[in-house]
DNA sequence: TGTCTTCTTGAAATTGAATGGCGTTAGAAT
DNA sequence: ATTCTAACGCCATTCAATTTCAAGAAGACA
């Protein structure tokens, strides 16, 4: 399924016993004009939806957002912005992964086949079968170095999350990387 | 550095500015003997850690962990289960990626040196330097099925996470997988 | 060793994302 | 139009994670 209608949501939801309410339609109306790239966490989304004069209670955005996430309609993704984020699942082509800076949190997104390919491999070898398969990577991207975010993350340091808020009570002189 | 004694711990934490304690060194302690492929989460460390007549505060324990993967000694994952998870950030030779089910939440390791490998091609190419590469993948494990959970989720469910305690209100017969 | 500095701890309070309960509203089938 | 009940909004609640702060301990130096 490429892009919904009212129409085809409203099946879609009856279908399965729910229904079509201006809610729903209004939310998924504002992922399907937003950029391709980007991510709403549900609080963003509320936020947006209030500035454009159709507020929506933050209950109902957290469950709209979940119901569709169950559905296929957006994808729930878990990057390094410490909550969730919820993007289009537009058609299966458009499977992609993401890049996330450790240092301004920004995420880019690339597609890249062989990926999928590898974890499929790794998936039929363990006699599994694949639901998803999602490789992030975490670096510093030029953008952060050029407004002044250290160039380097602690020598031995892998995979932590966002640091830039996390300081061990007090802070000595850090090796580098902090807010 | 390959594993860590009181000592090296010491002038590693030193060297920073920081001090030995005994609650630090419990806690790698208790990493250094998890057996290979596990995982635990702040709570569940904190439990071992009463069972074995050691209590830690809970908030000692999180800020020890947060530490710890900020030096580089553990690392944060960030899997299906809803809270973060830390192992031992063992040489990095074995760098691995995770097989998640999303049924019974179940985490398996595996190494692909591959899929790091495309994702360094992936940094290169947009000029970033990498700092790790994580491939999760989402899958049913052939223990959930036996354990009795669907074998199949939504046909076009996507990488949401635990979908376990997910129902909308209420549950009108969901396609498939609840609890 | 003893003294001083300040990092660290632990208990409790607090934050903040996310969910649940409930009375009311309203979608959809007949 | 009537009926049934999913879904809404509001608000309370949950739960992981963080913060606060006084008391305690690690480390530096004499
Ligand atoms: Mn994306
Ligand atoms: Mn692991
Ligand atoms: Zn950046
Ligand atoms: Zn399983």
């Amino acid at each position: 399924m490429f892009s919904y209608t009212a129409d085809s949501l409203k099946s879609e939801l009856n279908s399965k016993g729910w229904r079509l309410t201006p809610q729903r339609e209004t939310i998924l109306q504002v992922f399907q004009t937003l950029p391709r790239g980007n991510h709403l966490s549900a609080e963003e989304l509320h936020d947006i939806l209030g500035q454009r004069g159709e507020p929506i209670s933050l209950s109902t955005v957290y469950r709209t957002v979940k119901l569709m996430a169950r559905m296929g309609i957006l994808r729930e993704l878990e990057l390094a912005e410490g909550h969730k984020h919820y993007e289009l699942n537009s058609a299966s082509p458009h499977h992609h992964h993401h890049l996330v800076c450790v240092q301004c949190n920004r995420t880019i997104e690339f597609e890249n086949d062989s990926i999928w390919k590898q974890g499929l491999k790794q998936v039929d070898r363990a006699g599994f079968q694949m639901i998803d398969c999602q490789l992030t990577i975490y670096t510093i991207c030029p953008e952060a170095l050029r407004m002044g975010w250290p160039a380097s993350v602690p020598s031995r340091w892998m995979c932590s999350r966002s640091i830039a808020s996390m300081e061990p009570t007090a802070t000595p002189e850090v090796s580098s990387s902090q807010v």
